[in-house]
RNA sequence: GGCCCGUUCGUCUAGGGGUUAGGACAGCAGAUUUUCAUUCUGUAAACAGGGGUUCGAUUCCCCUACGGGCUACCA
């Protein structure tokens, strides 16, 4: 077998969908699995429909992801350059090369020519006119024209294009690693433009040459390309080189309904479909991103190694080694996965509880100093340990703003129903007194105590447990009161009590 | 329309000629918890339909239905 080499190709017409990310995610595993190289190669083929922004945030999202190529685009390599507009003069030689052979020709017909034909053939109810190995004998190219107008146009620098002279009668077969064997009959196929008017290859001519010129053994890319692959296969065995193996990897679906997942999903139902949040640069809208949303980004990898892939044993969480390992192109699904939001935070909170305290509080803080909040990361590791139990993301740890700050206001439901004037405040104040007669304030001594205090009082845990809580945080959810307690610390807690007892009476 | 690909609980999936068709997310119900959350336990939930092949098919084959992709001088 060849040396493993996979490249993840996209055009730089926007953000990277998450669709996308997958790709670069399987084909990075598999390079890693077999000690092979990944490489990113820009496919800026289209003038028309570049985007200024999107190859930078191209970079930046598999950066984001853990999935960096070691050669491409922004890595070099010896093969750069790997912006297909870079290597624009490359393609022409291969495209007459095939011209030479009797795999291509010139053809004149201009685009205006061609929507004409294709309006007419619509009203003659021939709905799918195709440039092809029939009708090609009826337009304007060089196998149609005498040579020495050929000769002309070309010399004259008439536009034309070049197009791949389909065989006819012929059948294409080849093995697709997830779906086995395919095949077309090339009636079917047209004969597809491969170099365009305006000097550049189209995706199918530079696709294959780079693929070949690179060196890349396996094609790992979208169930989209499986219909052209065909064509593929051709054009290798038209320039007489090896093929790489193919896989098509299913398409991600909406949540809801049918069809592929779209930005319009995302905003609609409300969850990113980009690793990165976007702003368009044409219209300035914004579309959010799992990095901004406070996703882990193993996590959204770990969501999406298990979209369309499955180990075949239940482990569900897996390290990035254990992906390299456990990863195989035969264990892919042949069908869509729907996309699903809900797994996504499950995956985002398996990750929240596998960090370590210190490492959440180091998130956590800059969070809170945005809020104007300035304490220790002894502190903030403190209420890490009380609240990270409840939270998806780190930002959810902040729910708990009562460990940085009394309430200033009670939850007034809590309080009608719970807290009553005069007698609430003789046993708070009778807890309090026993509290601040203690020494070690840790959650244990504190907790020891109140059931003492019970005890002693001859009253019942609901009795107190609320009321101090109220006082502590405003509500009556959230972790212990005593753990609270313990957090914030005796004198702040002391300071609480008062200025409960004052404002509830 | 044509061509190609696909179809196991609501969702992601495991499995595979004879299984109580397994797991996870979401749901529901209980237990624990002063509360919320967590955790635990339990529960409901699937082989698209029809023909073959076979002693036996969810598993293999065919057809239909449904879904998806492609059908540009876009990738």
């Amino acid at each position: 077998m060849r040396k493993v080499r996979v490249r993840f190709a996209p055009s730089p017409t926007g953000p990277l969908h998450m669709g996308g990310v997958r790709t670069a995610l399987y084909n990075y595993l598999f390079a890693k699995k077999h000690g092979g190289d990944f490489l990113l190669r820009i496919e800026d083929t289209d003038q028309g429909r570049f985007v200024p922004g999107a190859e930078q945030y191209i970079i930046e999202a598999l950066k984001w992801c853990g999935i960096e190529p070691n050669e491409g685009v922004g890595y070099g390599g010896d093969c750069a350059p790997y912006r297909q507009s870079e290597r624009k003069p490359m393609y022409k030689p291969y495209a007459e090369k095939l011209i030479a052979a009797g795999w291509a020709y010139y053809a004149f017909d201009t685009s205006e020519d061609l929507d004409n034909i294709r309006k007419q053939a619509e009203l003659a109810k021939m709905p799918n006119w195709q440039y092809n190995s029939i009708s090609r004998m009826t337009m304007k190219n060089s196998l149609t024209l005498p040579v020495d107008e050929v000769e002309k146009r070309l010399a004259a620098g008439d536009p034309y294009v070049i197009r791949f002279k389909m065989p006819r009668n012929e059948e294409v077969r080849f093995q697709d690693l997830i779906r086995g064997w395919v095949v077309f009959s090339t009636n079917e196929l047209d004969d597809k433009v491969l170099f365009k008017s305006d000097g550049m290859p189209t995706y199918h001519l530079a696709n294959v040459v780079d693929d070949m010129t690179m060196n890349i053994s396996h094609v790992i890319r979208g169930e989209e390309w499986l219909p052209s692959a065909p064509l593929h296969v051709l054009l290798y065995k038209a320039f007489e080189w090896e093929a790489p193996l193919f896989a098509h990897l299913p398409l991600i679906l909406k949540p809801d309904g049918n069809g592929k997942l779209s930005k319009r999903d995302g905003d609609r139902l409300g969850f990113p479909v980009f690793p990165l949040e976007w702003k368009d640069p044409e219209t300035g809208a914004i579309s959010s991103g799992y990095r901004e949303k406070g996703y882990f980004p193993k996590a959204f990898i770990n969501m999406l190694l298990l979209l369309g892939w499955a180990p075949g044993n239940n482990q569900e969480i897996f390290t990035e080694q254990e992906m390299i390992d456990a990863f195989t192109i035969e264990r892919i699904g042949k069908s869509g996965s729907k996309f699903d939001p809900d797994k996504t935070r499950w995956f985002n909170q398996q990750y929240l509880r596998a960090t370590p305290h210190h490492e959440l509080a180091q998130m956590l803080q800059p969070l809170l100093k945005e809020k104007g909040i300035d304490v220790s990361l002894e502190y903030t590791e403190n209420v890490v340990g009380l609240m990270m139990e409840r939270a998806v993301f780190v930002e959810d740890m902040l729910e708990g703003m009562y460990l940085f700050q009394g309430p200033t206001e009670f939850d007034a439901e809590a309080v009608s129903k719970k807290w009553k004037v005069g007698e609430s405040a003789v046993i708070i104040q009778k807890w309090a007194d026993a509290m601040n007669a203690l020494e070690d304030f840790s959650f244990e001594s504190i907790d020891h105590r109140f059931k003492e205090f019970l005890q002693e009082e001859n009253l019942g845990m609901g009795a107190v447990m609320p009321l101090f809580r109220l006082l502590l945080t405003g509500t009556l959810t959230g972790p212990a009161a005593a753990q609270v307690a313990s957090v914030i610390g005796k004198e702040e807690v002391m300071k609480r009590v008062a200025f409960g007892i004052e404002k509830l009476g």
